[in-house]
DNA sequence: CAAGCTAGCTAACGCTCGTTCGTGCTGGCA
DNA sequence: TGCCAGCACGAACGAGCGTTAGCTAGCTTG
């Protein structure tokens, strides 16, 4: 049940393991710029291996991208659900959405970088759910601003700039750092308010 | 002087040519997701052709993320020389930082995304000129909460954010739009001063 | 018209990649 | 105790990569 492990590892192998060791090294270098080798030598075993616990890397990445995916569409939906203000709504959105970015760092490191290297039908259906995605926040900021809580002038290029701005925490976030997960998401649902152009900010 | 062109383009093979060709393809695919042969082909030539016009493919990618790099610092300096006001130097230095991600999309996608394919030295050149542009701007918002103009509660994070944010526009501007880069340089440079936290904006 | 440079070509290289196959060890269960 | 499934292995594959070498057609220059 566990490898040999010449790199140190003592960790069972399993499918679960190699979806892992992928992502860590996918995050890192990009699906193109990584090796199976790699991700194989990370679980201490051979790469031939790997092919126990999976069925090519095409699929690993498909994986990867379409769980993040709909996991992000799913919180969206959770976070709006049930609530009345329109404000608090998009507040809420943008708060799981960067804290996602924070507690989940490699898979939005490869959502954003190599979903150009994804294979019919799952490309389509993960530009499909950020499509869904960004065209909802795009609706909450034009209701808000419908209803006079919200002055972005354009809610199309606000959604875009708030929503990237999010985004961004994976690029630079460290759970080392001074700032928990749950503080940048914070600071950032206040960012992406004023990005709405949220009147009076408290 | 012109190439034969099987493809249809008949513009002239110049290390120019070859460089733009890369800069599409690499923005596109990215470096590791590009091959030689596909730049040959974009040229209308054969793969060994292009060793008359380049030295190796990791050059060509160094010269393309160098370049763009010392110039965003280069713009960020001469964004802010001269200006009196904080606030004035702030904005100005999101607006054309935001600009070049939309007139230079290609450059800008390949800048984030292929950093990591880099080999050193330039790498480090390049690490070390993006930090700078950072502190700088972080330096900007401090200055203006010292002065009281903003509110940012963290420098460094909004820092992060705002300048993140101008760098997505590169992933969704498209010049045929019914936004000019000016226009989207503009809106984003007032995205970026109420991250910053400017008080009561225009 | 001869010489020489430019820049294209084909052929070939060494290497790495993802993937398949068949073998053999090993540990849990009847 | 004997069997069977699980899983790691070495060997090998075909393909594609970046790069080099050597050749040649054509333009430029005296």
């Amino acid at each position: 049940m566990t490898a040999p492990t010449p790199t140190g590892e003592r960790v069972a192998v399993t499918p679960a393991a190699v979806r892992d060791a992928a992502t860590t090294l996918f995050a890192e270098k990009g699906y193109h710029g990584t090796a199976l080798s790699e991700v194989a030598a990370h679980l201490g075993i051979r790469t031939p291996s790997l092919y126990n616990h999976m069925r090519s890397k095409q699929e690993l990445l498909a994986e990867i991208v379409l769980d993040t995916s709909q996991q992000v569409w799913a919180e969206f939906g959770a976070a709006v659900d049930g609530r009345a203000d329109v404000v608090d709504r998009l507040r809420e959105a943008a708060r799981v959405y960067a804290l996602r970015h924070a507690t989940h760092r490699r898979e939005a490191l490869i959502v954003n970088r190599d979903v150009a290297s994804l294979a019919e039908p799952v490309l389509s259906q993960v530009l499909d759910l950020r499509r869904r995605h960004e065209r909802a926040v795009r609706a909450l900021i034009a209701e808000g601003v419908a209803q006079g809580r919200l002055a972005a002038e354009d809610p199309r290029t606000a959604s875009f700039g708030l929503l990237e701005m999010c985004v961004s925490v994976a690029r630079w976030f460290s759970p080392d750092g001074a700032l928990s997960a749950q503080d940048v998401a914070e600071q950032y649902s206040d960012f992406a308010l004023r990005v709405a152009g949220l009147r009076d900010p408290d």
